[in-house]
Parts: C-alpha cells; sequence; structure tokens
DNA sequence: ATCAACACGTGACTC
DNA sequence: TGAGTCACGTGTTGA
C-alpha cells in the first residue's frame, strides 16, 4: 500500500533526487506529456511531490528522535524505573516532580520565613526571661514550627528527642541557641502521620512537659551522668 | 487511500460489528463463497479484520491520550512555559528534574551527614575552648561547610554577615551556639561565583578575620548599640 | 509556497 | 489468540 515510487527515495537519505532531476530537466530542452521518452512534466510533477514527501519524512523523523531521546534520558533519571512503558514512564515524572517541587519549597520555606540581603535568612534568636512554648503550622509548607524557651537542663535535649518521638515528627531543621542558664530552641518538623491538627496538638502537649518539667532529676538517678555534664552529641 | 471498508466500522463506537455478525451467522446455516446472497467466510473474515483493526485503532487512541495527558499536566507544572513545543517541553522537564534533584541534595545532604534515628539528624555542638577554624567543601553537594568557634562578641555577627558578602556565599544554613562566653557556628554555603576552589579561599581568608579580630571595637565606636547589648535579630 | 508541529491509522512485535 | 506498545509515514493546519 505504501510501496508506490518507494523504491524512488527510500534508499539511503536520497532526499535530492529531486534536484537531479531539476538538473537533468534544465540541461533538456522543453518537452510534452505526449513524448514518453522526455521527462513529462506529469513525472516532473510526481518526483516534487516524492521529494516533498521525503523531506517531510525526514522531518517527522527528527522531531520523533528529538522527543524519544528526552523520553530515554528521562528513563535514566528516573529513580523507580519499573515500568518501561512511555506513558507510565511520563506519569512517573510528573509524580517525581510534583514531589520534589514540594520538598524543596518545604525546605526553602523555612528560609523565606523571614528574607534577608543574601536571599537567604537566619534569625538568630534569644531566649526569653519567661518560660514559653509556640506550636503552629508553617504557612505554604506542610511543616510544624515548634519554638519553646526554657531553663537551660542536661536532661532536655534526651527529653526533646523522646518528645518529638512520641509525636511521630520528623526534624527537618532545628536552631537552637543558650544564654545566661536559658534556652530558646526552633524545630522545624515533619509529621509521619497523617491527621495534621491532631498531631500538632499531640506535639504541643508532649514539648510543654518538656518546658515545663523544671529540672527534678538534679537530686536523683544515680545512673547520671557524671559531674552534670552534658554529653557532647545528641541525635534528633 | 484509507476509506476502504471505513463505513463499516468508522462510523461513532462501533467496535461490535463483528459480534452482530457473529450472532447473524450463528443464526443461519452453513454457506459457501459460492453463494452471494449469505454471509460468505470471505465477507466474514473481512469483517473480523474490520473488528481487530477497530480495536486495535482505539486501544491506539487510549495510549496516545495517555501520553498526551501526562504531557499537557507536565506543561501546567513547568515554570517557564515559553515553549508549548512538546519536545521542547520534555527537554524542559528533564532540566527541571535534575535541577530538582541537585538543590533537594544539596538541602538534605547537610542533614545527612551524620545520621540519626528519625531519619533527618542535628548536631548539637559546643564552643571549643581555643579558636578554630575550618572550611572545606561538603563532599557530594557543592556547598562549602565553614565551621569555628571564638569569643562571643556582639559585633560578631555583623562582621560575619559582611565576611560572607565579602566572598559571595550564599548562607544556605547556619547553626549556632553560644555557652559561657564562647560561641560555636556552622554556616553551609553555596558560592555565587564559578572558582570553586579560589571562592573557598577567599572565604577562609575573610572568616579568619572574623575569627581572629578580638574584641578591639569595645572602647571606640561612639556610635555603638547601647549597653553593649546584642540586637535580637540579624539576617545572614 | 515552505516549514514545523500535531494526531491519526497501520504494520510489526511482545507477552 | 488478543491486548498492548512502538515506530513509521501520512494528512492537516497554522505561521
Amino acid at each position: 500500500m505504501f510501496s508506490i515510487n518507494q523504491s524512488l527515495y527510500e534508499a539511503g537519505s536520497c532526499s535530492d533526487s529531486y534536484a537531479i532531476l531539476q538538473g537533468m530537466l534544465s540541461s533538456s530542452q522543453a518537452d510534452t506529456d505526449q513524448n514518453p521518452n522526455l521527462i513529462s512534466p506529469s513525472f516532473m510533477a510526481e518526483a516534487k511531490a516524492a521529494a516533498a514527501s521525503n523531506s517531510h519524512k525526514e522531518a517527522e523523523r527528527r522531531r520523533r528522535k528529538r522527543i524519544n531521546g528526552h523520553i530515554a534520558t528521562l528513563k535514566s533519571i528516573l529513580p523507580n524505573t519499573i515500568k518501561t512503558d512511555k506513558a507510565s514512564l511520563l506519569g512517573e515524572t510528573v509524580r517525581l516532580v510534583k514531589e520534589l517541587k514540594k520538598t524543596t519549597s518545604e525546605l526553602t520555606a523555612i528560609d523565606a520565613e523571614t528574607n534577608g540581603e543574601l536571599s537567604t535568612s537566619l534569625t538568630l534568636m534569644f531566649p526569653s526571661e519567661t518560660d514559653d512554648l509556640n506550636v503552629c503550622h508553617c504557612e505554604n509548607s506542610g511543616l510544624i514550627r515548634a519554638a519553646f524557651s526554657c531553663d537551660d537542663r542536661p536532661e532536655m535535649i534526651p527529653e526533646l528527642i523522646q518528645a518529638l518521638k512520641s509525636a511521630e515528627a520528623k526534624v527537618v531543621r532545628a536552631e537552637m541557641s543558650t544564654v545566661g542558664g536559658r534556652t530558646k530552641s526552633v524545630v522545624w518538623v515533619k509529621l509521619l502521620t497523617g491527621e495534621s491538627d491532631a498531631g500538632l496538638g499531640r506535639l504541643r502537649r508532649e514539648l510543654k512537659k518538656v518546658v515545663m518539667e523544671k529540672s527534678i532529676s538534679l537530686a536523683g538517678s544515680g545512673q547520671g551522668l557524671p559531674g552534670n555534664k552534658r554529653p557532647r552529641y545528641y541525635h534528633l
């Protein structure tokens, strides 16, 4: 069905058959349709159409190549390339882009809260004189920001770790400063469970224990650290 | 060229023409090719082929729809959709995915340096007794980590800001702790200029000034802040 | 008239 | 077999 005149232009990259024919025609005299031995206008038109079809064909080939090339690189980029199917691949790409955009916006939203000169800001804060606790949703990201000031105690960090673990909160970022026996902490967390508002309440409850629990354990705890010294590193 | 038998299966969504013919055939007696009035096997085969072609056609339609649907959502997702061209769109997608992956890896590489229980860790550090400065490349991300301990002075933060600005370093993240008049800071920065190693040296030089410059300005500077009090907020 | 981009139907191939 | 995917060539439309 497609084999009509295919032998004329299909072999190799001979997109110049029309040009060749033009050269042949220009070097010959005028001819008519009646003379079958010379190049007739009808044959000329046919060759022209064939050449046009050929260029069109090759242009489409190039276009396909570009698209498929990008899809191939996408396939090499994507992490979970289980389905090598082209549609599924694009779907997976959409999913990944959404996820990455969300992640980056979450991570950069923290910096964007207060914008400084060098486009990334940092707010250095000092502890307040009275104990306080503030837990709230971050506006754009799905994160929760918890800030609190209280007396600095050696047991606070482990308690904080335990509180965050109980609230199933993953620490995305934390800033702490300690001055004059008082400490202020700001932690940005991502809740591991779906229920956002319930999780926020739970987190606030857990943190309240940490903030309000004054240093009771100073007298007890025979297995405590020597000299009331705080260990150097903590992992949140 | 494509119009052969198109009227049989092209009108509407009639992919059941073959089934109809089967029903007609089962209710009639056996026939031969010689009898043109009855449904002949050749016609039967023709109808069957038409039905197959039809289902094939529709399957391909579905496939195209899925692919183009994903491409359309990609188009809505992408930020700079100047070229609505399909190939350019995919190319832009590749670029975006690479960029986002790089960004997130940079941002999370900081947390991944020391891995804690809740998959995001935080190392709380204490100032050393002696002044020190350490500037190095982060392993995987293109970031530079600068850590230093020194006496805590009110002028230190503005000086630090100036130093980072001079080194053309953008702060990605910073952690500071101050205890007993000593302060330790760790800042992760991204150099705004191309030359990485030269930039690192410049940053080290600038920071060295901050760390080593002991509080000379305590006596002078008539326009200083009242009471040697540190301002509450700094923007890095 | 040329070119680029698109959707379509079809043959080849795989599971 | 049938359902699915792919590359291909073609018709069409807009700059």
